[in-house]
DNA sequence: CGTCAAATTGACTTCGAATGCAAGCGGAAA
DNA sequence: TTTCCGCTTGCATTCGAAGTCAATTTGACG
């Protein structure tokens, strides 16, 4: 067995190989795979035969090296078990990929998690960041020094301005809290997220604050963003307020879910005739009939072509200055809450 | 600013630049860095500090160029919006990541659309890949022709064999068939997955081969792994069976969780006094409160240690033999079918 | 203080592709 | 046929780190 087929039968074809097969030089061959260079047709032909013959794919890894160009993205999701990422995820990959970019995927265990991964990060020289955890400014100045754009997806820079994409919390939530007002509720909870969230503390401060314009006081409790929180939030605040709440504001629909389901379970509760609740995202579960929550749907979409378009601006030219994306979300009226 | 000072600024410094700065050679500092080198300790402190003070990382392209090892893992997954991938992709993510491995992630629109993705797989010199979506034999020989372990999550090799990891659905629907059978149900409904979904039609096919030796029949009609196919499906039984439906098994539980929704809300059934309905998977959504559905819990956690240990196993000894490892489901006794 | 083995260190090459540059080639015009 | 110009092509170098090998230093011991 020959080197050649050898090399052919492992799939590592080198340009090399392609060049000795095709009988042109390795130049040559690294012009077929270049956009726009100059090779004669005949030769280009006569290559393009011998690489597909050798089963040859160009090296990314080598590539990279010498263009300082890897096609790497960081995608940087605090967890990804909460529902909502999941689409957002699926949606920037399919979108970068479509630019010829690939993800390189980090999933933390916690928002405040990214110092573990960024060392992986400057290793891998990607060419920018998507991150949905929360950046301190040293940590968004490392990207900045490293020349490496990043993207921030619902969540802003701390401390410095940074290019980002958000969902608007605050007329979000002022016009769930508006709904509420009107139509005539008087003892609101909130389940808010933890503490280290961003948009969990800018929905409950932006629902809390319309509250106070409203003359409307909030009870607050903190919860995890997951199904069992819903389910305690609900609990505490039916303890604190002696059973009478009657309009329940969650930082997100997962705690809505748990909470509509520990109303009408462990409390007998009709909701939305005697206790209403909103949630925040318009995640799939939102809209199933058990449920049909009433609640801000963010624009998944839209968001996401957003930042990849925002991202891959920055990439090309990195001078570009930073940028905040502001998109309001749609109020998707279910059955979960009585609006006015 | 010299040279020097700038590539700090920019965090573009490289071994040689570590190097000079600290009085050294180049192959000095690369030693710094690699586990059990000879370096004396005075020296390797010198160069760690000046790494530290020029932010210096060993840049991962160029070792994988050398080294041929890039440290990377291909991660295809068909459907991110499939309840059951996240928490999949999560765990993977996580143990890979321990490993000192990195995922480069695909996601397909449809489960036979690998091929869209292979030649990048191929380009990124990836150390292997986890794959939950089809196979073909070509593809997978395409793995082997290359040298790239894979791991099949949830698939076996069709026409050749291959190293995967699968939840037993045989047993598992057995399970619940038997419950159903011994619970007095006649008249049996699936709704099973989209046609080229290889776990779809193994438990489909099992479910049924276990009704026909118990002598039931079931009518079955296919979904598309969603909630609203558990939807569709339903009304499609309740038609053909002139609504005389006694219990639905579901190729997944987000279908499940429709067919509940739709059969509680659409046609006013007791479920699951009236009717039985059973899914897979063990997705989150499956345990709450409003559906508490009956199912079989596949223990992801163990699943994806094994594909992790798995792969990284044939990463460092390619010339180990394939190997199925099939991992028993926990019968979740819920309260969406009444089980013998 | 000299010897010798062991520990350290640096020069140089390598991985695979991209690219500046100069040489080679062909065709058109004179 | 000769000259000139522009398209093709190959040579040589480069990206940044790893590893080989030989040179050098260190230190233990006689």
């Amino acid at each position: 067995m020959t080197s050649k087929q050898r090399d052919q039968v492992q799939g590592r074809a080198t340009s090399y190989d392609v060049a000795r097969h095709a009988g042109v030089s390795q130049s040559a061959v690294s012009r077929c795979f270049k956009q726009g260079a100059s090779v004669a047709p005949r030769t280009r032909e006569k290559i393009l035969a011998s690489a597909r013959m050798l089963n040859y794919y160009p090296n990314a890894i080598a590539q990279g090296l010498i263009t300082r160009r890897s096609h790497l993205v960081a995608v940087i999701i605090s967890n990804l078990t909460n529902l909502y990422y999941p689409e957002v995820l699926a949606e920037l990959t399919q979108r970068l990929s479509a630019q010829g970019i690939r993800v390189l995927l980090f999933s933390l265990a916690a928002e405040s998690d990214v110092d573990d991964v960024l060392d992986q990060v400057w290793r891998y020289r990607v060419d920018g960041a998507i991150v949905a955890a929360r950046l301190d400014p040293s940590q968004l100045a490392a990207f900045a020094d490293r020349g490496v754009p990043v993207v921030l997806y619902n969540r802003i820079g701390e401390g410095m301005p940074a290019a980002s994409v958000c969902c608007d919390s605050i007329s979000g939530e002022h016009a769930l809290v508006e709904g509420l007002v009107e139509a005539g509720h008087q003892i609101f909870g909130i389940i808010a997220g933890p503490a280290d969230s961003y948009v969990g503390e800018e929905r409950v401060q932006a629902a809390q604050k319309r509250l106070l314009q409203l003359s409307r006081e909030a009870l607050i409790v903190r919860g995890n963003y997951d199904y069992e929180s819903g389910d305690a939030g609900l609990k505490e605040l039916m303890r604190i307020t002696g059973r009478r709440l009657d309009a329940l504001i969650c930082a997100n629909d997962l705690m809505a879910i748990g909470a509509i389901d520990s109303a009408r379970s462990n409390f007998g509760i009709d909701v939305p005739n005697d206790l209403s609740i909103v949630g925040f995202d318009g995640v799939g579960p939102a809209t199933w009939l058990a449920y049909q929550v009433t609640t801000i749907r963010q624009p998944v979409r839209r968001m996401t072509e957003a930042a990849v378009a925002m991202l891959i601006e920055r990439i090309e030219r990195p001078e570009i200055l930073p940028e905040q994306r502001l998109f309001a979300g749609e109020l998707l009226i279910g059955q979960s809450a009585r609006l006015g």
